[in-house]
RNA sequence: GGCCCGUUGGUGAAGCGGUUAACACAUAUGCCUUUCACGCAUACAUUCAUGGGUUCAAAUCCCGUACGGGUCACCA
């Protein structure tokens, strides 16, 4: 027996001198509510599957605390077997933004998130519980409004919007709770003349839910992440259906979710308070609610606030920005995940070699208050995955990035695709490789002095030593006395240091150390000379790789080049 | 203002009645070292917003206060 049976029957009386008028207000339907029941059969996944859905407006921009949900979404889907839908919410016409669909799916994408249904496009979906774009759904909506009308559940509403200011000015003068409820809503007591007559006159209005509900009254919900939450139950009159004919958030909402089967709602904190509206409405309609589970917004300090992370203050809130910047996908996610779950990133250092996928996410573990953005730890966390790639694999995606971010760096890395992964390549393969990127974009700082093209105008970075005659003394006496090709590191290092000590400059350091005034200076400033005059610069990675990639004809170019200046 | 929620170091946080209050990032110092980076070592909350209570025992349970956040539309 359907829930609402009872309700029926007993409305039965009214519904025949209602249907007609009911019929005027939402002309036009030709299905009733058990027709959509039966179009949308429960799904057929395994017991515990989590249905679930990304469910944005189409406003083309994507938020990182977006990413952060649909990444908790997808994971606990694809753990359960469940599935991870798209629903496109654009009930308010104001919001559309040109190929808006289009855009929220490629960023998405971007970050190596799919959906299993939903919207493919503007125009194209896949999955068998569409459209999956609430305008398209219209009918559906009225359909249940509809019934709620013939119920006597739902009234229209021709209140303009001055009488409803004069009622919220009235609310707050005598501090009576705000909102159309109560003996408040004078609408509820149209007459049906007065509703033919408004009618005729073709005056717009809305549709509102005849609340029952009491304020008095507590109810309670077990939402998934933030535990037992508890309210007074919900007696305003909701708007159903604006006055345009497409529903409102909270309308769509329950319906969409009960018709295409969602099990949990996961979404943002900032719908907390809206949980008493949806679960009054699940009730009056007769559905099943699903498990609620509210994510924490991603926060930002700004002096002594702090706030949710913003749109229009904060550029790292556009998922865009990782994009441009070059900070690698599975950067940001490993950095979602940690925040997500506070278990993850001890799972994740002892399991580094493993793809995350394989972290068991729990909604329990999720934190009940806004986390911190933290670029910093974002970052690090960035050094550390770009550092464990290989040299290719960094050579490829630099490069693929810089096709579309960084024209200079593209054309230095296509027009010397060996050198640069030979120098990708120093110190990288090792136990503990060097951590010099942290973006993609930062490749160009760490490797254009390798290039001669760039190598015209430079500013060297000398450090203790600077007196131009010394440079050149030591320059020249290494490489016309010292320097071989094809020398190993060791014996490299071992003619460096005698080198160094003919031109009176300590080989050993802790030598040096005992004695400082024995010496000029020490093997570390000797070799930092060597080091500046063929880079510019005071601080690379190791000297000899970088003399073998240089070769010995552009180490002399370089030379005759500082002894010009 | 009403209604909700939260408060553990600079940051993310673990802990859920008995712990030296994990771990990670950041910071500082030292070691290693041809520079840098890496790595290693040490330091960094005598205390868990605050006041009271329950208890042999509280960061952990209860109540009040303060502070912070969310929300109160024909927006989602």
């Amino acid at each position: 027996m359907h829930p609402w049976a009872y309700d029926l029957f007993i409305l039965e009386r009214k519904e025949k001198m209602k249907k007609e008028l009911v019929e005027k207000l939402l002309p036009g339907l030709t299905h009733d509510v058990s027709y959509y029941e039966n179009l949308y059969p429960e799904r057929n996944l395994a017991e515990g599957a989590i249905v679930t859905r990304y469910a944005p407006s189409p406003t083309g921009f994507v938020h990182i605390g977006n990413i952060f949900q649909l990444y908790i979404s997808k994971k606990m889907a694809e753990q359960t077997g469940g599935i991870v839908f798209l629903r496109i919410e654009d009930t308010d016409q104001e919001r559309m933004v040109e190929n808006g669909i289009t855009r929220i799916i490629h960023d998405v994408n971007g970050f190596g998130i799919t959906f299993d249904e939903g919207a493919i496009n503007e125009e194209e979906e896949k999955g068998e519980y569409g459209p999956y774009i609430q305008s398209h759904r219209k009918e559906i909506y009225q359909t249940y409004a509809k019934d709620l009308l013939l119920k006597g559940l739902a009234y229209p509403d021709f209140s303009t919007k001055e009488e409803l200011d004069e009622i919220r000015k009235e609310q707050e003068q005598t501090k009576k709770r705000i909102g159309y409820y109560g003996n408040w809503a004078k609408s509820r007591n149209y007459s049906e003349e007065e509703i033919e007559k408004k009618l005729k006159d073709n005056v717009p209005f809305i549709i509102r839910l005849r609340n029952n509900g009491d304020y008095d009254q507590k109810i309670v919900v077990e939402d998934a992440i933030k535990g037992k939450l508890e309210f007074p139950e919900d007696d305003i009159d909701q708007v159903l259906i604006k006055s345009d004919g497409l529903p409102t958030y909270h309308f769509a909402h329950v319906i969409d979710d009960h018709l295409m089967h969602t099990t949990h709602v996961i979404r943002g904190d900032e719908w907390v308070s809206s949980l008493p509206v949806h679960l009054g409405l699940t009730k009056v309609l007769g559905f099943t609610p699903p498990i609620y589970c509210h994510i924490p917004p991603l926060t930002k300090k700004e002096g002594d606030t702090i706030r949710k992370l913003s749109k229009r203050k904060d550029p790292e809130a556009a998922v865009s920005y990782y994009h441009e910047m070059g900070i690698p996908k599975e950067a940001v996610m490993i950095y979602l995940a940690t925040v997500a779950n506070s278990n993850f990133e001890e799972w994740y250092l002892e399991h580094e070699e493993e793809s995350i996928d394989n972290f068991t996410m729990s909604f329990s573990k999720i934190g009940t208050s806004g986390a911190l953005f933290d670029m910093e730890k974002l970052l690090n966390i960035s050094r550390n995955y770009l550092s464990k790639l290989t040299a290719k694999e960094m050579y490829e995606r630099t490069l693929s990035w810089a096709k579309t971010y960084h024209e200079e760096l593209k054309e230095l890395l296509e027009n010397h695709q060996e050198e640069a992964i030979k120098f990708l390549d120093i110190e990288r393969n090792t136990e503990k490789p060097r951590k010099d990127y942290a973006m993609y974009r930062d490749v160009l700082e760490g490797i254009w002095y390798m290039f001669d093209e760039k190598f015209t105008d430079v500013s060297y970075e000398w450090q203790k030593i600077t007196d131009k005659e010394e440079i050149q003394t030591i320059v020249n006496s290494y490489m016309n006395e010292y320097y071989k090709v094809g020398d190993s590191e060791e014996v490299w290092f071992q003619k460096m240091k005698e080198c160094a000590e003919k031109l009176g400059y300590a080989a050993n350091m802790k030598e040096y150390k005992q004695n400082p005034e024995n010496y000029k200076g020490n093997i570390a400033d000797f070799s930092t000379v060597i080091r500046v005059a063929l880079t510019s610069k005071s601080k690379t990675p190791n000297l000899y790789d970088i003399m073998n990639i240089l070769g010995e004809k552009k180490m002399k170019w370089r030379i005759e080049k500082l002894s010009k200046k």
